[in-house]
DNA sequence: CGCTAATCTAGAACAAGTTTCAGACTTGAT
DNA sequence: ATCAAGTCTGAAACTTGTTCTAGATTAGCG
């Protein structure tokens, strides 16, 4: 099993055990933090203390509080597409496969409500400096989808739909977390926009 | 005219001519950091400076940074939809006519792309006290483009395509603005996104 | 005009992200 | 085992958003 797949982007020198161990704390005591309080919560001076790192060292493996939720964020989709994986989606057609992931994935993350705040706001207000990471998320979605979609190579259409897909999955649930919008109307957002994979995947 | 309609939410005192100056100074301000530097270059301490109000007078008119922001993008969206409204778009179907409206707001934002990116980074990163302000710039970029389809009472379905629409805008313009997508390519989304207009319209 | 409450100003103070630095500790190669 | 290079630590310093305070100014009113 290929342990370091979401290490690929950066061909970085290998970690010694005991620094995939600090690694792995920090990446721990942050989604801890943001379990409770949220992007807020997640205060580096708290982050390094709590995983028994320097805040000079947390800084070296995390260039900024964004690139740190950033990481957890990944940590988190990999966890999750393991998940899925193992209980595949049962619609009849693409579009309800989509739609029917995206809400076990909303359903997850509303179990942690704060965490997901932490996760969502830092993705968003990543700037050029964390493109490669956030990138990284993007393709990682973008997988999961295709997965429900059951396709192997999309065409450019379907691809269109699929970054339109999830374009919607993050703003709706960025309204979501504001308070702008309900449970319920997330769901329709996302039956709604599924709907375009119909558009483009003439169901046989 | 009127020309406190976005003040419609807050029936606050009406403000002395002094102090309808004052907030106009604050929002250039704001408007013109933005325009350089983005995001970052807004700096409260600045813009305070630069529209000579006291620090203290600045956060009495907009209690934080990203309200303030979100108060420029009111400002600019109420400017666009005034231009918009002055030349229709010409498209035959709905969905051309929202595509060619958002291509237009697009090219717009394109020509002040750090005021682009302080706006829309506001937005996306406001929190739950900032609810009320985003409401109100969601609710004028769904007049804008209710307006383009030439509607005037949507019904429940087409008013979900436009909500999926504006999620799109918005994260297309994110990942436009932060390097990851080209300029082409949020076109291809937008048009993309602009045909589940025709799934719930059927045009006559 | 003269008073009172509200508003504004200048500036200090505080909070959290980020940077820096000197010294201690690890690691890998010889 | 020893040395050089790289890493980690603890603590202070710096930056920028936000809050607070004491005193000046302004607005509305009798």
């Amino acid at each position: 099993m290929p342990a370091e797949a979401s290490t690929s982007r950066t061909p970085s020198p290998p970690l010694t055990e005991r620094q995939e161990a600090r690694r792995r704390r920090i990446l721990h005591a942050s989604a801890q933090l943001a379990g409770r309080g949220g992007f807020d919560a997640v205060q580096m001076r708290e982050v390094a203390e709590s995983s028994q790192v320097a805040l000079g060292t947390l800084y070296r493996y995390f260039p900024s509080k964004v690139h740190l939720l950033v990481a957890t964020m990944q940590d988190q989709l990999e966890r999750m597409h393991g998940t899925l994986r193992r209980k595949p989606p049962a619609g009849d057609t693409a579009a309800e496969r989509v739609a029917e992931t995206l809400m076990r994935a909303f359903r997850a993350l509303q179990r942690e409500p704060h965490l997901a705040d932490a996760m969502v706001r830092a993705l968003t207000f990543a700037d050029r400096s964390v493109s490669p990471e956030v990138d990284q998320v993007s393709r990682q979605t973008t997988a999961i989808i295709l997965d429900a979609m059951g396709l192997d190579d999309p065409t450019p259409e379907q691809l269109s739909a699929v970054r339109v897909i999830e374009h919607t999955w993050h703003s709706a649930l960025i309204t979501w977390l504001s308070g702008r919008a309900s449970i319920a109307q997330v769901k329709i957002d996302i039956e709604t926009v599924c709907r375009l994979i119909d558009l483009t995947t003439p169901e046989r």
